[in-house]
RNA sequence: GCCGGAAUGGCGGAAUUGGUAUACGCGCACGACUCAAAAUCGUGUUCCUUUUUGGAAUGAGGGUUCGAUUCCCUCUUCCGGCACCA
C-alpha cells in the first residue's frame, strides 16, 4: 500500500478534470437549479489570501453537495477587474493597466485550480473586458433614461493619494477605505445615482429574503431613516422669507432658543447683518477650508451669529439665527431648530455662546395612579469628598416602589426656598448643618410612588440638589413620628452609590448632578408649553406637528442619511461613462448600438489630479459628434466606479456570452435570484447594497423577474493570524495558502483545516497545527481504505457498521443543511475513529465494508475532493464520486433500541440506567431502586416531586432534614 | 453615544424544544513499535480534594425552574458597524 501523498493524487485529478468533461451527460433540464454564488475576486498582485480560501471552499462544499443531491448547480467565478490597486501598479511598473490585469488574473486562475473548487469556466467573467463593460455601460444608460443618473456640482470626498472623488460609503473615519489616506473636500461636477429613491425599498426589501440579521442590521443602520417633521420659522423683518429646519423632536419646539443653519445654507447672504458682516464671511471661509474631520472635532462647537432672527411658530417668539459648521449642509434642510435643554449638541454650543436654556420637557418616573398624594418635594445628595463617600438612607428591603436605598428627600412648605428645603431636610433626617451646595439642577424630575411614611401613593415633582459635607458637626436629627425608626444613616462608598439606589428617580438625579450637566434628551412630561403642559411629550410630538401642519407651518418628513451615489470616478481604469457632451442638446446617452464606449489605448494614464480624468487630454476620443444634431460635442471623461461592474456580475453568469443582451430572459426566467450568496462583511454597506439597488430599479424596468438579487446572504468571519492580530503586509503575519499546499499537506486538508477551525461566520485566529490534524484525519481514510483492497473481505454481518454509517450520514447532511460545516467534519472524524474500533474487532470481515467505505468517500467528497476521487477509484468505482448520489439514511438503523436514563435527586444528577427507548415511569424506578444509592436516597428522605421526561430522565425531588 | 455579536478546559471550539457541560481537533503526559528518532498505534487529560466517594465550574451578580451554557433582569470585558445625521 502507498503512502497517502496529496501531491500525487492532486496532480493526477487536477488532470483528468481538465480532460474529462465532467457534467456531459447530464439531462440538466429535469433538475432543479441552484445558483451558490461567491464574490468574484479583485485579481491583485498579491494573488489569493486565506480569507478567499475560506470563502470558496464553504461555497465549494455546498456546490458539490447540492450537485450531489441533484441540483442542477451553477457555481461561477471570475474576476472583478477594474480598479485602482491595478492602475496604481500599472503605473508603477510601466505596463499597461491591461497587461497588468491579464497576468493577474492568470495567476489567479491557477491558484485556484489547485485548490480543486469546481467552479464552471466556461462562464468565467472579467469586468474590463469590452464585451463585459459594454453592458454594464448599457444598464447605466438605463439609469440615465429613468432620470436616476444626474449630473450636480458638488463638494465631493477626494482622496489626494489616488486623485479621484469617492463615494460615501468608501470613506471610513474620514479616510479613504483602499489607500487610507485622509479625504479632502473638493467642489466637483459628477455623476450620481439616485439610491437615495430607492432607501425605503432597500430596508422593505430585506423582509422579502434571509439574510443573516446583522448583515439585514447593517444596511438598515446605514440607510438611516429617521421620522420627524419639517418646521417653517419666518424671519424677522422678511416677512416672504423662512428657514426650514429638519428635526425629530418637535415636541421640544417651546425650548427652541436659537436657530441654526449650515455655512452653506443657500439663504445665508440674505441674513448677514451689516455689523456681522466681516465676521460672518471670515467664519464660513474658514468653515469650507476645514475638513470633514477637522469639523466633526466635537470639543470645541463653532458658530457666529449672523445678525438676524427668526420667529418661532409656536409662540411667536424671536429667536437669533446662528451659523455653525456643526449643522451639516447634506443632512435634512441644513437648518436646525436649537433646543439646548434637549439636546447635548446644542446644549454645548449654547453653554459656548450664553444662549438661553429653557427646559420643555421633564423626566417622569413610575406611573400615574388614581388616588395620589401630590406635592413638591427636594432630593438632597451629600458628599464627603475626603472619604469619597454619599449619604444614604437604608429604609429596609425593597418592595414594590418603596424601601431600598434612597437619598434625603422631603416636601416643600408652603413658600419656602428650595434649597433652604434641603438643607432642612438634611438637619431634620440626619443633623449635618455645615454643608456647601455644588450643584443643583434646574428642572423638576417627576416621581411616582408609595411612600412608607404617609403610607399611600404618591407623585412628587422633585428639585435634586447636591451638597459636599465641610465638616462632621452635627445637630440632633428631629424627626417626626412617621419617619422615626424606618431608616438608618449609612454613607455609603462613591463607586457603590449607583448599584445600591434602589429608585430610578433617586438615580437618576444623582446621575444628573454629578455629571457635568447635561441635556434632558428622553421622553417626559411637557412643561413651560402652553397648552401642551402635562401631556408625554411622545404624545405632544404628534399634536405640534399636526397643529403646525394645519397652519401650513410643518409637514411630517422622513429623512434618510443615505446619500446618493457619486458615481465618477476621474481614472482611466474604469468604465467610460457613455455620455456626450453637447452645447446644444446637454447630457446626451451614446446610442445602444455604439456601445461600447471602448477606453482608448493611451502612453500616461497618470490621474491629473485636476478633477479631471486622464481621458480628457486624449483629445482624439474626446471630440465626436452629438448623437442627436450631428454637430461637434465631447465625450465624458469620467470613469465608473470599481463597484459598478459587480453591481450585476451574477446576472451575466446566466448567459456570459450573450452579445444581444446582458443576458437572455430565457436564462434569467431559469436561474432566477442567487439561492445563496456568501461574501465578506465588508461589502455589506458597499457593494451589496449597490446590487441591490440596480436589481430593484432593473427589476422596476422589467429587465428581471426578481425583486431581490440574492435570496438569502452569509458572510464569511476573518482569518486571523495565529496571534489573534489581523494578517498584514507590514506584521509580516501573512500565512500563504500556497505555501502550505506545496509543504506536503495538500489542498485537501487546507480546506479542511480552514473549514474545522470554527463557524464558517465567525472570525477567528489561524492555527497551523489544526493541519497536521486534519491532514492525519485524511491519511486515516487513506490507510483504511488501502487496507480494506489489500483484504479479502468477509461475509460476517455487522450491524455496527450500519448504524455507524447511517448516523454519520444524517448528521453530516443535516449539519450542511444548518451551514454547520465544523461540526460536520468533527462527525466525519468520529465515524472513522469507530470505524477504526469496528475493524480492529472484525479485520473487514463484515460483508458491508465495500458500501460502509464507498458512503464514507461521497461524504468527504465535497469536503475534499481530491483524496475522495481517488479513494472512489481505488475502491474499484467507475466515473466520478462527485457525479455519484449523496447518501441516505434509514431512520431504523439511526435510532436506539436503548437509553440512557439520567436519575437526578434534587437537579443533582446521581445515578444512571440503560434501558429500552419508551420505557414507563414505573420500569425506570424499578431499575433505578436496583442501584444502593439511589435506593438510600429514597428510603431515607420523603420526595416531595417526581419528574419523568420519557427517554430522558426521571427527577426526584426530596425533602432534606 | 447608537446598533449588532460574543465570553465555555492549556488552545480552536461542541451541546435538539431548558434535561448526563466540555463532542471533534490541537497541545501535553504516559505506553507500544524502534538501536534511536520521526511517523504510526494505544491510554489518559476541566479544576479541587480523595482510596472509592465527594465538591466546584460555561465572564460577574441576581431571578424563574425539580433542573439553566440555554429563558429573564443588572453589570463587566472584548469584537464588528455607524457616529456633530438634528
Amino acid at each position: 500500500m502507498k503512502r497517502y501523498n496529496p501531491q500525487l493524487v492532486e496532480s493526477k485529478w487536477r488532470k483528468n478534470w481538465q480532460t474529462a468533461d465532467l457534467y456531459k451527460g447530464i439531462d440538466f433540464a429535469k433538475r432543479p437549479k441552484y445558483v451558490m454564488l461567491t464574490e468574484f475576486p479583485y485579481p491583485s498582485g498579491e494573488g489569493m489570501h486565506m480569507g478567499h480560501i475560506r470563502e470558496y471552499t464553504l461555497g465549494d462544499i455546498i456546490a458539490r453537495q447540492k450537485r450531489m443531491e441533484g441540483f442542477n448547480v451553477l457555481y461561477p467565478m471570475g474576476y472583478d477587474a477594474f480598479g485602482l490597486p491595478t492602475e496604481n501598479y500599472a503605473i508603477k511598473n510601466k505596463v499597461s493597466p491591461e497587461v497588468a490585469t491579464q497576468k493577474n488574473i492568470a495567476n489567479f486562475q491557477e491558484q485556484l485550480e489547485r485548490l480543486g473548487f469546481s467552479f464552471d469556466w466556461s462562464r468565467r467573467i472579467n469586468t474590463s473586458d469590452p464585451a463585459y463593460y459594454r453592458w454594464t455601460q448599457w444598464l447605466f444608460l438605463r439609469f440615465f433614461q429613468a432620470g436616476l443618473a444626474y449630473q450636480q456640482e458638488i463638494a465631493v470626498n477626494w482622496c489626494p493619494f489616488c486623485k479621484t472623488g469617492l463615494a460615501n460609503e468608501e470613506v471610513i473615519n474620514g479616510r479613504h477605505e483602499r489607500c487610507d489616506t485622509l479625504v479632502e473636500k473638493k467642489l466637483l461636477k459628477q455623476w450620481l445615482l439616485r439610491i437615495t429613491d430607492y432607501a425605503q425599498r432597500l430596508i422593505d426589501g430585506l423582509e422579502q429574503v434571509d439574510y443573516l440579521p446583522r448583515i439585514a442590521d447593517q444596511q438598515i443602520n446605514w440607510i438611516g431613516k429617521s421620522k420627524g417633521a419639517e418646521i417653517k420659522f419666518k424671519i424677522v423683518n422678511q416677512p416672504d422669507q423662512f428657514i426650514e429646519v429638519f428635526t425629530t423632536r418637535p415636541d421640544t419646539i417651546y425650548g427652541a432658543t436659537y436657530l441654526a443653519i449650515a455655512p452653506e445654507h443657500n439663504l445665508i447672504n440674505s441674513l448677514i447683518g451689516p455689523k456681522q458682516k466681516s465676521q460672518v464671511e471670515n467664519y464660513i471661509k474658514q468653515a469650507q477650508a476645514k475638513s470633514d474631520i477637522q469639523r466633526q472635532d466635537n470639543q470645541s462647537k463653532t458658530g457666529v451669529f449672523s445678525g438676524s432672527y427668526a420667529i418661532n411658530p409656536i409662540n411667536n417668539q424671536q429667536i437669533p439665527i446662528w451659523i455653525a459648521d456643526y449643522i451639516l449642509m447634506n443632512y435634512g434642510t441644513g437648518a436646525i431648530m436649537g433646543v439646548p435643554a434637549h439636546d447635548q449638541r446644542d446644549f454645548d454650543f449654547a453653554k459656548k455662546y450664553q444662549i438661553a436654556i429653557q427646559y420643555v420637557i421633564e423626566p417622569s418616573f413610575g406611573q400615574a395612579q388614581e388616588k395620589q398624594l401630590e406635592r413638591e418635594a427636594i432630593v438632597a445628595v451629600v458628599i464627603n469628598r475626603q472619604k469619597q463617600q454619599v449619604l444614604m438612607l437604608n429604609w429596609g428591603a425593597r418592595q414594590h416602589s418603596s424601601g431600598g436605598q434612597l437619598f434625603i428627600g422631603g416636601g416643600v412648605e408652603p413658600g419656602e426656598d428650595l434649597q433652604a428645603c434641603a438643607r432642612r431636610e438634611i438637619a431634620q433626617e440626619c443633623g449635618y448643618t455645615n454643608l456647601k451646595i455644588i450643584n443643583q439642577l434646574d428642572y423638576n424630575v417627576h416621581n411616582h410612588y408609595y411612600s412608607n411614611v404617609v403610607d399611600q401613593n404618591c407623585y412628587a415633582k422633585i428639585r435634586g440638589f447636591l451638597f459636599e459635607l465641610t465638616d462632621d458637626n452635627k445637630v440632633d436629627p428631629n424627626l417626626d413620628s412617621g419617619e422615626k425608626n424606618k431608616f438608618s444613616i449609612e454613607w455609603v462608598n462613591i463607586q457603590d452609590v449607583e448599584k445600591l439606589v434602589s429608585d430610578p428617580a433617586h438615580k437618576y438625579i444623582y446621575q444628573a448632578l454629578l455629571s457635568e450637566q447635561k441635556a434632558v434628551v428622553g421622553e417626559g412630561i411637557m412643561v413651560n408649553s402652553s397648552k401642551y403642559d402635562r401631556l408625554n411629550s411622545s404624545q405632544a410630538r404628534e399634536l405640534i406637528v399636526k397643529d403646525l401642519t394645519k397652519q401650513g407651518l410643518a409637514r411630517e418628513k422622513i429623512n434618510y442619511r443615505l446619500r446618493d451615489w457619486i458615481f465618477s470616478r476621474q481614472h482611466y481604469w474604469g468604465e467610460p461613462i457613455p455620455i456626450i457632451h453637447c452645447k446644444k442638446d446637454g447630457a446626451v446617452a451614446v446610442p445602444d448600438q455604439d456601445l461600447p464606449v471602448e477606453l482608448p489605448k493611451l502612453d500616461h494614464y497618470q490621474p491629473t489630479g485636476t478633477g479631471e480624468s486622464p481621458l480628457s487630454a486624449v483629445t482624439d476620443w474626446v471630440n465626436t459628434t452629438c448623437p442627436k444634431c450631428g454637430q461637434p460635442a465631447k465625450r465624458e471623461t469620467d470613469t465608473m466606479p470599481n463597484w459598478a461592474g459587480s453591481s450585476w456580475y451574477y446576472l451575466r453568469y446566466f448567459d456570459p456570452n450573450n452579445n444581444k443582451m446582458f443576458a437572455s430572459r430565457d436564462k434569467l426566467d431559469y436561474w432566477g435570484a442567487v439561492d445563496l450568496y456568501l461574501g465578506g462583511m465588508e461589502h455589506v454597506t458597499l457593494h451589496l447594497l449597490y446590487s441591490r439597488f440596480w436589481h430593484q430599479f432593473l427589476f422596476d424596468q422589467g429587465l428581471v423577474p426578481t425583486p431581490e438579487p440574492y435570496l438569502a446572504r452569509r458572510g464569511q468571519g476573518i482569518i486571523l493570524a495565529a496571534d489573534g492580530t489581523k494578517m498584514s503586509k507590514s506584521k509580516g503575519n501573512i500565512v500563504n495558502p500556497l505555501e502550505i499546499i506545496d509543504s506536503g499537506y495538500g489542498a485537501d486538508a487546507l480546506r479542511l483545516a480552514i473549514t474545522f477551525l470554527a463557524p464558517y461566520d465567525q472570525t477567528t485566529p489561524w492555527s497551523p497545527e489544526s493541519l497536521g490534524g486534519t491532514f492525519r484525519f485524511l491519511q486515516r481514510i487513506w490507510t483504511m481504505v488501502g487496507e480494506f483492497n489489500a483484504a479479502d473481505g468477509g461475509n460476517q454481518e455487522s450491524e455496527e457498521l450500519v448504524r455507524v454509517i447511517n448516523k454519520t450520514v444524517k448528521r453530516v447532511s443535516k449539519d450542511l443543511l444548518n451551514l454547520s460545516f465544523n461540526t460536520a467534519i468533527a462527525g466525519l472524524m468520529d465515524c472513522v475513529n469507530q470505524l477504526y474500533l469496528i475493524k480492529a474487532k472484525d479485520r473487514y470481515q463484515s460483508v458491508q465494508w465495500q458500501w460502509a467505505l464507498e458512503t464514507l468517500v461521497k461524504l468527504i467528497a465535497p469536503f475534499a475532493p481530491y483524496i475522495a476521487e481517488e479513494l472512489w477509484e481505488q475502491l474499484a468505482n467507475q466515473g466520478s464520486v462527485h457525479l455519484s448520489s449523496w447518501p441516505t439514511y434509514q431512520e431504523k438503523y439511526v435510532a436506539e433500541e436503548k437509553t440512557v436514563f439520567v436519575i437526578q435527586i434534587n437537579g443533582k444528577v446521581r445515578g444512571q440506567v440503560r434501558l429500552a427507548i419508551g420505557s414507563s415511569q414505573a420500569d425506570v424506578e424499578k431499575e433505578a431502586l436496583k442501584d444502593p444509592k439511589i435506593a438510600s436516597y429514597w428510603q431515607a428522605n420523603k420526595i416531595v416531586k417526581k419528574i419523568f421526561v420519557p427517554d430522558k430522565l426521571l427527577s426526584l425531588v426530596i425533602k432534606s432534614e
